[in-house]
DNA sequence: TATGAATGAGTATTCATTCAT
DNA sequence: AATGAATGAATACTCATTCAT
């Protein structure tokens, strides 16, 4: 149906508006008014697609984690040993934050910022669920330490956040020597 | 003397309240009145004190910036061995998370989001110096990893950030043990 | 004709939606759109009704005084006496301010608020008609005072509108007693 | 002091302005940025006076209410015989309603109207106190009929309005000769 | 130094209305 | 006849900033 197609691009375009308008200049450069300029589309129309800003944000969180989590898993062959599959996944995450850097800054923002509510956050985690399976087989192998989640996700997937914001500052070139490294270091760090 | 004390009192007032208030609802909810209020002054006043809203922020972002370093070299012997040396200033930063979340959370928001001129984060980065030293001793002696500071930090300091913010918000409790915890893994990661 | 049925039980939905909107909360409260919510009916669909928001009210306004002098004139036997005549009219219009508080009070709001157009306004009038005839007919008998139809109207039909207000805010109950009290007061107010 | 009384100036100028426009095309036509244009003035200074506009509407109608009560009760010598008192302020109502026909016909939209909150409205029913007291009195004399205020308010007082409104159309013009006459039927409606 | 009052431009959101289907 | 989608203009209200005192 050409009307629903119609209706999907406007919605994808108003998500794309304020991805890209709360990457330059936070949520406080994000108005409503500037997100429907940018989409081509009247303020009004923005709320026949979202109840409010709020829920806006909401699920351009969700949507841009569903494409995270899509990119994380590609090719991901669980039967592999567990290294090998950490390190698929790891990498998926880091080409994803190189080749979608719009993306992946707005998903820093988030990460720190009172920007996304606390159920609609949970509902994002969902996604990482394959990860969270491949590290407890890792424990039970006896391969990866025995710590929380958490920890685990400080010192492996965390850090590429730090080292994406520097590269798109242009403050430390990330390539794919570094992205090695980057890697060696994160699976030093939970390795038994 | 009296008057200049009280002024400063007034400025130190002026970033504790903006501090706070950015804290709880990002800067969307730091508007000049509101801090004005919380500092028990007039909005006219804050422009005694800061040129703007931005001026008002970048100098809140290094004093914060300044007791963090103040806190990560306390009682730092740069004669102590290098992973004695490393352990104390990580530590001490861990303790300045804990003992002053909303500095620390505050801090995880600049990092991510374009709130800080970037001529005044390079301004902060200098308070690290000491940290960066240290690191390169510790290459010299061939203890640490031959590697770019910006990957020693994203894979030992910005760890903890991640940490903080479950802990903040209840999702995950960090605990002496969890520390301790911590500081292996990312001692772990960076060592030769 | 099922047709044009269903088009009539269409216009009388969105009659009764703005009617009852207008009554809870006023005019402000009863936008288009939340008309044709509560009519279970598409915003457009109302213009094919209707002109636009003012014919909508102005012919709400109508239709609730034909009902009203519907009810007002029912069992009139214009043969009986005067008193008895006006009686009976007084206490039908007693009757609908009180089975019908919805109409009424949206009757009462119109009185005072620019709400109606003038012309509208007047075409409400012929209802009450025979109303005026009876008056003239009192007059020309000697039983009413030989004044204008405006202070006769003021003085007996008016104050209704008032006490059904103050009923409908559970102020001062009207029951069977306070209605015949209040003819009484219209009545010795308004004879010779 | 010239700065109060310049504040006090420009309060009036924004509760006549709303008066006025209220007047002139009910609530609806009252928008806040008309207002402000109205009393010269920008529409942020209207929340330096007013917490919203339900209070600046709020606080109109408490202060015509006061007007209202001050001429009502001007010259009341509560000395004086009932029906006399009663005469006294039942024509100076009047008056006020024909000499003030604005806020008059702003308070008349306001009864029939969801536009004062109950308890605004029980403030301004305060004023009309020695109203009540007066009736009583003429009740304890024998002099009026033994019924509730709201039956005696409905049938002197209330009428009124809806003179006040014919003749502000042009539809009925209510000089002193009618005003007298209205009185009377006013008193013969409550006198025993 | 300090302020309360003032503001124009901006905020998110809703409006009555239209139009392609 | 009926609609869902669309909109420019309007809504109440807040913003960062200035200025006379």
């Amino acid at each position: 149906m050409a009307k629903l197609q119609k209706s999907i691009q406007k919605k994808a375009a108003l998500l794309k508006a304020t991805l890209h308008l709360i990457n330059n200049g936070g949520i406080q450069e994000a108005s409503m008014a500037k997100i429907a300029k940018l989409a081509a589309v009247s303020p009004a129309t923005i709320y026949l697609y979202f109840e409010n800003k709020q829920d806006l944000i909401n699920q351009l969180y969700l949507s841009v984690k569903e494409m995270y989590a899509k990119v994380a898993f590609e090719n991901y062959e669980s039967n592999n040993p567990v290294k090998k599959c950490f390190e698929q996944i790891w990498l998926n995450m880091a080409r994803f934050k190189q080749d979608m850097p719009e993306e992946s800054s707005f998903l820093s923002q988030c990460d720190n910022t009172p920007m996304i509510d606390e159920e609609t956050r949970e509902q994002g985690l969902v996604y990482l669920h394959p990860l969270f399976s491949l590290w407890e087989r890792g424990q039970a192998e006896g391969i990866i330490k025995e710590i929380s989640p958490y920890l685990l996700y400080a010192y492996t997937i965390y850090p590429t956040a730090f080292l994406m914001n520097m590269h798109a500052r242009e403050l430390f070139k990330v390539d794919n020597e570094v992205l090695h490294l980057a890697f060696q270091l994160a699976w030093d760090s939970i390795k038994v």
